[in-house]
RNA sequence: GGCCCCAUCGUCUAGUGGUUUAGGACGUCGGGUUUUCAUCCCGAAAAUCGUGGGUUCGAUCCCCACUGGGGUCACCA
């Protein structure tokens, strides 16, 4: 019964546009908390001021929303540990810097950054191979220090690094990793303008919050020594940590570039993507349950997830191809009164919804992305330019056979569209690919376009004739 | 460079010390259905399980080394 409820957290910065990979990373953390009916935080974490972006937190709350998730507690949303934007919280971080620092866990530094960069190349000129601050303010005593902070002078506050120390963890992900403190340097904590810097900033929130599973991507395992670190100075409890593949572009080594599509959560939902097509591309993306089962819900995911299946692998290739084809599933998926309505979107402004719902059957299964429904459909929105070198040599007997048949018709539907042109067909004896070909293209335009007797029952037989009119010329 | 982490088809991966001729999916190629395209169906090629040593009667699965890859070494996160 005393059993902690398991909590997680999305901890993302307002620099920019929120990327594809924080959403997998969002993604497992949300899984794990919605699996053991935890609880699931954001958290925004503005301390870099010199890299704040205006408006960044509001897009990157929306297009979180956007992909089908929501969170317990966090900006907009409150909750009983709020503020939950770490740029509000200063005093609170400010005090705990100090408190390590009474305890003798940390210590207030006044060097410059000129003397800091002086010292890191002397440190290179002597051929270490990795700088770290040389405890010069360690030798500071209490009147010193006091005195220096008296004068206003800038000062930072870093952690005093124990010497000679292994740190360990069982990683969810990767098992026991170990570092040895000699390795870390004396990290700074509290910034001299009074913000914390990361690293304060995690554990400290990490604790208050009630944080009980870190999942990260794992060019935070190097940061993960110094948090450990920090949660003893505190002597608090150390969450589980678990450090997630990294994804990469396939056929290189580096990280996702916009090269090769895009790479912001934002750019991938207006290409056309369905959010539960990318979010069930990105479940795999170091995590497999094993069965043959491809196609998962965001709620079936989360019954299904667990961290024993996560993979270990570094990097991961995002493989637009595979993503893709998720999302035709999805789209094949969606019923018709629901793809029209996203539709919309990518339609003329004004086009009628119902219209819509009588075409989304006929291009739900040819498009790889919603955004290639404007292409696909121009010609029911408008009379399409025809090009008369794309007509085979029989156009105009074609199209004039066509067009008088159609002009007896009563009823104008797909059914007796088909009937009429089948048997005309037969009675001229003509040759059934060429025909409907000089068909199509005199109606859509193009040699490659949706069945194209239902797309003639949609644009009705008075805009059928006149197009079929207008081929004759 | 120091430190840390990782390693199964092109890609995402399943997998167990022997039942594996290493399974699936995407992609690729071939075929079928089809008034175009797409969908759908069938089939094929594709991984000596990074290399070399061990351990073992037997290793893709256990251990070590090497190689390769990645990450990280800020008053950025």
């Amino acid at each position: 019964m005393n059993e902690k409820q398991i909590a997680t957290r999305m901890a993302p910065s307002p620099t920019g546009e929120f990327h594809i990979g924080g959403v997998r990373t969002l993604l497992y953390n949300w899984a794990l908390a919605r699996k053991n009916n935890g609880r699931f935080v954001i958290r925004i974490e503005d301390t870099d001021r010199t890299r704040f972006v205006e408006g960044a937190t509001e897009r990157l709350l929306a297009v979180i929303r956007d992909y089908g998730f929501s969170w317990d507690e966090g900006p907009e949303v409150g909750g009983p540990h709020a503020p939950y934007v770490q740029s509000e919280r200063l005093p609170l971080y400010k005090k705990h810097a100090e408190n390590l620092v009474s305890t003798g866990k940390a210590y207030y530094c006044f060097c410059t950054s000129e003397r800091l960069d002086k010292m890191r190349e002397d440190q290179k000129s002597r051929g270490i191979t990795s700088t770290k601050y040389d405890g010069h303010c360690t030798s500071l005593n209490t009147e010193e220090v006091l005195k220096n902070l008296s004068s206003n002078m800038p000062y930072v506050i870093r952690l005093k690094v124990p010497a000679g120390q292994e740190i360990s963890w069982n990683d969810a992900v990767l098992g026991n990793v170990s570092f040895m403190s000699d390795e870390i340097d004396d990290q700074i904590l509290l910034k001299s303008d009074g913000f914390p810097t990361y690293h304060l900033g995690v554990v400290v929130d990490d604790h208050e919050m009630e944080i009980t599973h870190v999942m990260r991507g794992n060019e935070w395992l190097p940061s993960t020594p110094k948090h450990i670190l920090l949660y003893e100075a505190f002597d608090w409890e150390i969450p589980i940590h678990g450090h997630l593949p990294n994804l990469k572009e396939i056929g290189s080594n580096q990280k996702l570039s916009k090269r090769h599509g895009p790479v912001a959560a934002r750019g991938f939902l207006d290409d056309g993507y369905l959010p539960e097509a990318l979010v069930n591309y990105l479940m795999f993306l170091g995590w497999n349950p094993g069965g043959e089962k491809e196609i998962y819900s965001l709620e079936e995911f989360a019954q299904e997830f667990s961290l024993e299946k996560i993979h270990k692998t570094d990097l991961v290739a995002f493989d637009r191809q595979k993503l893709d084809w998720f999302n035709t599933q999805y789209i094949k998926a969606k019923p018709d009164h629901e793809l029209a309505q996203i539709l919309l979107t990518y339609a003329p402004s004004g086009t009628d919804i119902l219209l819509l719902q009588k075409i989304a059957p006929l291009v739900k299964e040819r498009m790889k992305k919603l955004s290639e429904f404007s292409d696909l459909t121009a010609f029911f929105f408008s009379k399409p330019e025809v090009d008369n070198t794309l007509f085979s040599g029989l156009q105009a007997d074609h199209v004039r056979f066509a067009q008088e048949a159609i002009e007896q018709m009563s009823d104008f539907n797909t059914v007796a569209i088909g009937e009429v042109l089948q048997k005309l067909v037969l009675d001229n004896s003509l040759k059934a690919r060429d025909f409907f070909m000089d068909l199509r293209i005199a109606v859509t335009g193009k040699k490659v376009s949706p069945p194209l007797n239902e797309s003639m029952e949609i644009l009705g037989k008075a805009e059928v004739l006149a197009r079929l009119v207008n081929a004759q010329d």
